[in-house]
DNA sequence: CTAGCATGTGAACACCGTTCACATTGCCGA
DNA sequence: TCGGCAATGTGAACGGTGTTCACATGCTAG
């Protein structure tokens, strides 16, 4: 975590911040993070946390940042055991490219709460980017299907043409389920359920992007 | 609008209450539309409007089944100058199919602030059906695609194999794309980029979908 | 050792959802 | 016709929220 402030009074607020407003996303969701709540939790006044955060919008962010981490990291899992099999190319790029929805998908059934607020990542209007450039300039999970459709690209399942502009059916499919799934009409059903549709909705847009 | 309250001192407050609260929506979104704003644009006491509705969600709620009502008007316009063409019913199934998805689309495009409000009719925890049972039981936008889908059995573009399960697929990618469009990384972007890269995840989960 | 600054605090403000006793108004039966 | 009743609207209040500001605290550079 990239943190450039000496701890004085407290320790390291600010990282015990975003930790407690992790620990309360988890369960709540994005509403669950608040300014009261987090320094209550951290054990601090909530004026405290002015110090560190410009203001609520600024301390969602921060939070939402490290929620898409766990995110990237799940999908990083997801795909790491499949690149260690040695198969053919072809097959094994294929596998990637739906390991990456899949990852995607897992992790929003699994901690919906998570998945809700790293949406917030993804607005371009939040994310208010320190100065100069910065890392976060194209969301870690979104690079990862980028680099898996490049890896369609040079194995062969995915023409030049096809791959033009295919990062947007994917992630529309991939995250219009995990929403509806999560916050939608799917919300509630059985574990197995939502799985098994989850593979159905990543096989039918893989074979839309493959057929061209 | 099913109305049956008798209007007493106001005329039909809860009615124009539903009003200003699509008012606010328009371009505020769901936050836009508080009790206390409701109300102070309906010059009405803020307390009045606890006589119509249970608490914040029921008003946000009702006010949500407003805007679906929009969202599935704008996609029956879209897709009616489809059916009026007599042409091959293979073609015309498939046009109307894509028309379902191209006017889901072009609404959140064109009104996301109601879009976003829409969303939360299909959140089966938020909208409380009124005892009994009620119209609503699948949201009309829904039944729409689940209607184009059977045409395409009917028509002969779809296998009895390939239509179990296709809404998700479709809805999938076509609400991940106006979510993205909308509150996600392409928001901003430039009216013609958007409607041509929503054409472009319409057709990809609709060959998906037929490849089976 | 001391001056200065980064950090944390308590109280206050405005806004929000919500409740409650009370005022107003239309309707319906005697 | 008229009186009462129930439905509807009101003003003030309570607890919760984000946010600010003068002030207290304690590390650290010189």
């Amino acid at each position: 975590m990239p943190q450039i402030s000496t701890p004085y009074h407290h320790g390291d607020l600010r990282a015990a911040l975003i930790d407690a407003g992790l620990d309360l996303a988890r369960t709540g969701g994005p509403d669950a993070v608040r300014v009261r709540e987090v320094t209550r939790a951290a054990g601090v006044s909530p004026a405290s946390a002015y110090r560190h955060f410009a203001d609520h919008r600024a301390l969602l962010v921060a939070v939402a940042l490290g929620s898409q981490d766990l995110l990237a990291q799940a999908m990083r899992e997801r795909i790491s055991s499949l690149v260690a099999d040695a198969s053919g190319t072809q097959e094994q790029a294929v596998a990637r490219l739906r390991g990456v929805g899949l990852g995607y998908i897992d992790f929003a059934l699994a901690e919906p709460g998570w998945f809700a607020l790293a949406l917030l990542t993804f607005d371009p209007a939040g994310a208010a980017a320190p100065s100069v450039t910065v890392a976060h300039e194209v969301p870690p999970p979104f690079q990862l299907l980028i680099d898996a459709l490049d890896g369609c690209v040079t194995a062969g399942v995915l023409s030049a043409e096809g791959r033009v502009n295919a990062e947007w059916p994917c992630w529309s499919a991939v995250h219009g389920f995990a929403d509806i799934a999560t916050r939608g009409p799917l919300q509630g059903q059985d574990a197995p359920t939502l799985a098994a549709l989850g593979v159905h909705v990543v096989d039918r847009i893989v074979a839309g992007v493959r057929s061209r």
